[in-house]
DNA sequence: AGCACGCCGACT
DNA sequence: GTCGGCGTGCTC
């Protein structure tokens, strides 16, 4: 009998796999996706099998130790999902197929850890008014604090976790148990955080509209790919809960892609209210063992739908039949470290493998899946309409530049000028005032990259920047300290210049903490959330906020982009852009892509009830493409400017690109090596004679230093995706330059950002 | 990624 | 004389 082998793929970034002979004792065949122990270099290794192979004749053979899976950890289709992400975006192949495990399936550890109890704290008796509160807890403030928390988080958390939100003492929760208001158990658990959430019951009866999109993609054709083009409020839910529901009465699973905010928010629990325990979602502030939980209920059978960010495409679910991902523009979907794919990609080629149907969901599409569509590769579905008749918001441009010059023309040009004037122009505040009386709500989002609170020295111009990263230390009032964007780095505010010695370091710039303020101070009556950041680290701190805005508890919620996706509070009937122009002059090639979509998507926030809404965008740049057909809600106009736009010079759709990024801690040397990588590709695609290929740059990268790297960088082009295949392989395998002592070298295949 | 092998400076 | 620096090369 011939010896038996297998291909084992093992987490090394090797782009390679290794053959093991199968010892006599294992019977059966090893199923592709099998996790293996091999030895490896003098070490137990955890392997996973990704098929059979021929006895290789230069190198001896060693024989694997065992299988460490009764069934396969991934299915036939995520295997064959990490072959297409390994090779297109030029990622090792056993480090791609590890990023598809939860992390308690890829080290040799014990899976003892991963059953633990946890002390969990429940709500024994229900307070639902706050005069019972006041009553029971006249007092104790802590209890009450405590008991709010538990409140606000479903009724059930973590003693651990409780004790560290509320900053008390065990005592004060024991005292609640003794009083009966809660009760500590230890629970194995279904360590489930969203189980107690509500679900949230699905609207009537979908639209005609809505109807067609779910008749159209119930008879796709397996691998059939879908764009819903749906305006904000059109209803694009519905259309995937009556997928859903009809693809569950196939007998078939499902996964559903949100970006990873949305995960906090309603379009969750409407998952959950339509289909309850059938729901598994995971969350990124999921715990290892609770992303087991998830990920066995999945492989089980026992959940049938997966609900996720972009890691939830490697759900282990099998007969997948269809695979949604909504708000397919989002750039969370791209991964920023080995592998990094794009899950919108990975989705389409996932439902191929599985013959399944895949739906792609926005209201501003990517270039990537209108092209896709215009060229018949995918069908598109329109939903031309806001559901239950709202109409769409009234939006209007507030020009600053004029704000100023009234100012200035009303009080003489000697009057000191008022800084506030620019983040709430007299039309915006006239505007809020107006949701105030009438007991409605408003959103005001703040952009928050290039704006936040910098210091500058008023004598010589000098900037605070960090010492490790080249961006400007931004300003925090609470504690009070400079803290870079990138690295966390903090230090003291200084108030005379570094450079010049002068006493004049002052702020500049706005954050959304000094917005708070100056909205505080117009409307000393207004109850205010904010939310970035800063005010969301807790896993359920972006619900907690939300929550209250959905409550009718807050009239004002201020926030940075995560406020501008997905939330759909009837209430809210004005929503303000405090500066449009922010993101629009980042030296990057999808600025006004970027600019366009979140417009489109906060203003969208605006008038989901019967009331109607306002949206009000402050901007000095009002003749710009993106912001002029954002405010006359017309995609098309703007798809059809930036068509134009990326044909010449040449970028996505028109073109595939790949950004190299060579980084080092040396300046010089980190020139020099990025100079002598892209020497070597140009003179590699000499060799081969590749036609088909430019090269743009080498250049500093904008940002040009991150966590004392120093970053430079060059551009890939080509018409042939094939050829971008195989240059891009190439040059992350063999690039000489990577070698280097201290040299790093990424290649980032369809890059989401240049920065 | 790790980890061993390998050839040159300051220490018990 | 040895401990150990990290450059180089390999992993079935």
């Amino acid at each position: 009998m011939a010896t038996r082998c297998v291909e084992v793929a093992i987490a090394v970034p090797l782009f390679r796999t290794f053959t093991y002979e199968v010892p006599d004792g294992i019977a059966t065949p090893i199923a592709p996706g099998s996790r293996v122990l091999v030895p490896f270099r003098n070490r137990r290794e955890l392997g996973i099998v990704v098929g059979d192979a021929e006895p290789p004749t230069d190198v001896p053979l060693k024989a694997l130790f065992g299988v460490a899976d009764a069934v396969p950890s991934l299915p036939p289709a995520l295997v064959a999902t990490a072959q297409w992400i390994a090779k297109w975006y030029a990622a090792p192949i056993g480090i791609t197929l590890r990023a598809m495990l939860p992390a308690a399936l890829t080290g040799a550890q014990s899976q003892r850890a991963l059953h633990k109890t946890q002390r969990i704290v429940r709500i024994e008796q229900e307070l639902p008014s706050l005069l019972q509160r006041e009553q029971t807890f006249a007092r104790a403030k802590q209890q009450r604090v405590v008991y709010d928390l538990l409140d606000a988080q479903g009724g059930m958390a973590s003693f651990d976790a409780l004790r560290t939100q509320a900053s008390c003492s065990a005592g004060v929760i024991a005292a609640m148990v003794k009083r009966g208001l809660v009760t500590v158990r230890d629970e194995v658990a279904q360590r489930d955080p969203f189980a107690d959430r509500p679900g949230v019951v699905p609207p009537p009866r979908p639209s005609d509209a809505q109807r067609v999109a779910v008749a159209a993609i119930l008879a796709g054709n397996p691998g059939q790919s879908f764009l819903l083009h749906g305006i904000t409020g059109s209803g694009k839910t519905l259309v995937y809960i009556e997928v859903l529901r009809a693809v569950l009465a196939r007998q078939k699973t499902a996964i559903v892609l949100v970006p990873e905010i949305a995960l906090t928010s309603q379009t969750v629990d409407r998952f959950r209210g339509a289909f309850g325990n059938d729901v598994a979602v995971l969350h990124s502030a999921l715990s290892d063992g609770e992303r087991y939980d998830a990920w066995c209920a999945l492989r089980r059978g026992e959940r049938r739908i997966a609900v996720g960010a972009r890691s939830a495409l490697f759900a282990p679910l099998e007969r997948v039949g269809v695979v949604i991902v909504d708000e397919e523009h989002e750039s969370s979907y791209k991964q920023s470290e080995t592998p990094r794919y794009h899950a919108r990609e990975a989705a389409i080629m996932r439902a191929r493998a599985e013959g399944a149907v895949v739906v792609l969901g926005s209201a501003t599409p990517s270039l990537e899946s209108w092209e896709r569509a215009e060229r018949g590769q995918s069908i598109r579905l329109t939903l031309p309409e806001r559901a239950a008749g709202a109409s769409l918001p009234s939006i209007h441009v507030v020009d600053l530049r004029t704000v100023v010059r009234d100012a200035v023309a009303s009080r003489g040009p000697n009057a000191p000028f008022d800084e506030s004037m620019g983040v709430l122009s007299p039309v915006l505040a006239r505007a809020i005032e107006t949701r105030l009386r009438r007991g409605e709500q408003s959103l005001l989002l703040l952009n928050r990259r290039g704006y936040s609170a910098f210091m500058q020295c008023q004598a010589c111009g000098h900037v605070e920047v960090c010492p490790h990263c080249s961006i400007s230390l931004t300003y925090h009032r609470v504690p009070e300290a400079l803290v870079c964007h990138y690295c966390q780095h903090q230090e003291a505010v200084p108030t005379r210049c570094p450079v010049c010695k002068v006493d004049a370091m002052r702020r500049r710039g706005i954050g959304t903490q000094q917005v708070e303020r100056i909205v505080a101070e117009r409307f000393p009556e207004a109850r205010i959330a904010r939310m970035d950041v800063d005010t969301t680290s807790g896993k359920w701190a972006h619900t907690a906020i939300l929550d209250r805005v959905g409550s009718g508890d807050v009239d004002i919620l201020l926030g940075t982009q995560m406020i501008a996706k997905g939330l759909d509070f009837p209430n809210v009937t004005l929503v303000g852009v405090i500066d449009a122009d922010t993101g629009l002059n980042l030296p990057d090639f999808r600025a006004a892509e970027r600019t366009f979509q979140l417009l489109s998507q906060v203003a969208g926030r605006a008038g989901r009830g019967p009331k109607g809404g306002e949206v009000l965008i402050q901007t000095r740049m009002p003749d710009t493409a993106a912001i002029r057909h954002a405010v006359a809600h017309d995609f098309l106009s703007y798809v059809r400017d930036e068509l134009t736009a990326r044909r010449s010079p040449a970028y996505p759709p028109f073109v595939s690109i790949a950004n190299v990024i060579v980084s080092g801690t040396d300046q010089a040397a980190t020139a020099a090596a990025a100079i002598a990588a892209a020497e070597w590709v140009r003179q590699l695609a000499l060799r081969a004679n590749v036609r088909d290929i430019e090269l743009v740059g080498p250049a500093p990268c904008p940002i040009d230093r991150i966590k004392d790297r120093w970053r430079w960088h060059f551009l890939l082009k080509s018409s042939r995706p094939a050829t971008m295949t195989r240059v891009v392989r190439y040059v992350a395998e063999k690039c000489p330059i990577a070698r280097i002592a201290g040299m790093r070298l990424v290649v980032d295949r369809d890059p989401v950002a240049l920065l």
